[in-house]
DNA sequence: GGCATTCGGTACTGACCGATACCGAAGTTT
DNA sequence: AAACTTCGGTATCGGTCAGTACCGAATGCC
């Protein structure tokens, strides 16, 4: 219906992976509600006619926009839960977050944090998307931290979803840190500090 | 000009102060540009023009707000910054990040972090508010870690910016975690977590 | 070549945005 | 009571929002 059809009729005149990498700096840097359709398709180089044939309306376009976010500036997180032990994930996760969200020729902060926190009516759904995603995020860290523990990497009373979401908070904390202004070096100290609560401790004397 | 004139003319008919926390609850639940005019004097009980009279404009009636969330919902900033010992300080900014940002009958989250933290044109000023205010905290905390140093209440190594520029992200994090609906219980223990990292070991050896 | 289909572009829709001009009414001062 | 000031309310301002109808042009299939 959208696109990958049998190639009938006149053939897109624009990349559209191209134009999607485009969108996502719009919404990175002007969240969902402050990236105007004319900001959009004024910086994907397309019309609003072509932007709507090709990724249905603003919502839809955000989704994919989160989706590539996802494989592109925010890979990091999947090569982190690759990490073979569960301090080098923590390490990894931290970094790349630091990284990513200073990155030179790119907004500051997160498109997951920032693309839409606190919003109206018209950004309520991107705000719950956003949500569910930071949410999913933390899924797949305490799901590899149970593993861990499992394997014995980490202490038998350690919490899963407790670390888990200790690295969520201080990861979305960096974002916010980042947004506004401040520098990788700084928050690079903050990740280690960060990480000085590892080994985790664990919880069975509570 | 606004209102503490000599009493001449029709007194207003609301009460003022009232109005602005009506105010604070709706640019704290939709962000600053979510936030439309019929919302917020809707909620606040006047009509626009007796919203332009007594505060001015959007950004100027989003200045006061600010000023009155730091003094109401947001006062535990300032109590944290008066505990006489410097774990005390950090202890009580995050238990009362924690408390604040999921109070019930209240947005959650933090006003100073989703009031608007990417945003289009209209609401780049209130972010820009919102960065120097979340800025000025990291100061307070940073001096007030020093003054700690010098008591030696900290070790001779620690080093105050980095220790409130942590402290400043683990809340940010924390008020992220609120606004995407995290529980209280869940954010004290990662509160609790972020404070195994004290007392700072000094940065001297390092 | 003829037909079907999709292309990119222009112009427009109703709705909403923040802000203001103007109004009669209500209150204070003299 | 007269003069003056500010009140709350209505109606409206130009501008922008997301979304769409319609256009001629360009391309692939038969």
């Amino acid at each position: 219906m959208t696109s990958k059809q049998t190639a009938i009729g006149r053939p897109r005149g624009f990349d559209a992976d191209e134009a999607l990498e485009r969108a996502v700096l719009v919404f990175w840097a002007r969240g969902y509600e402050g990236a105007s359709l004319d900001d959009l398709t004024g910086a994907m180089g397309i019309t609003r006619t072509s932007m709507y044939r090709a990724f249905g309306n603003k919502e839809d376009l955000f989704r994919k926009v989160l989706e590539r976010y996802t494989e592109g500036p925010a890979s990091y997180f999947a090569r982190a839960l690759r990490e073979p032990a569960a301090r080098a994930v923590a390490t990894a996760f931290l970094h790349g977050a630091v990284h990513a969200s200073t990155q030179p020729g790119c907004p500051t902060g997160c498109l997951g944090v920032q693309g839409s926190l606190a919003a109206g009516d018209t950004g309520a759904q991107a705000r719950d998307i956003l949500a569910a995603w930071r949410e999913e995020g933390t899924a797949h860290l305490r799901r590899r931290f149970a593993a861990a523990v499992d394997e014995g990497d980490l202490p038998p009373g350690a919490d899963p979803a407790l670390l888990a979401r200790f690295l969520m908070t201080v990861g979305n904390g960096i974002a916010v840190q980042a947004a506004g202004g401040a520098a990788r070096d700084d928050l690079l100290l903050v990740a280690d500090m960060a990480l000085r609560t590892w080994p985790p401790v664990g919880s069975a004397g509570r």
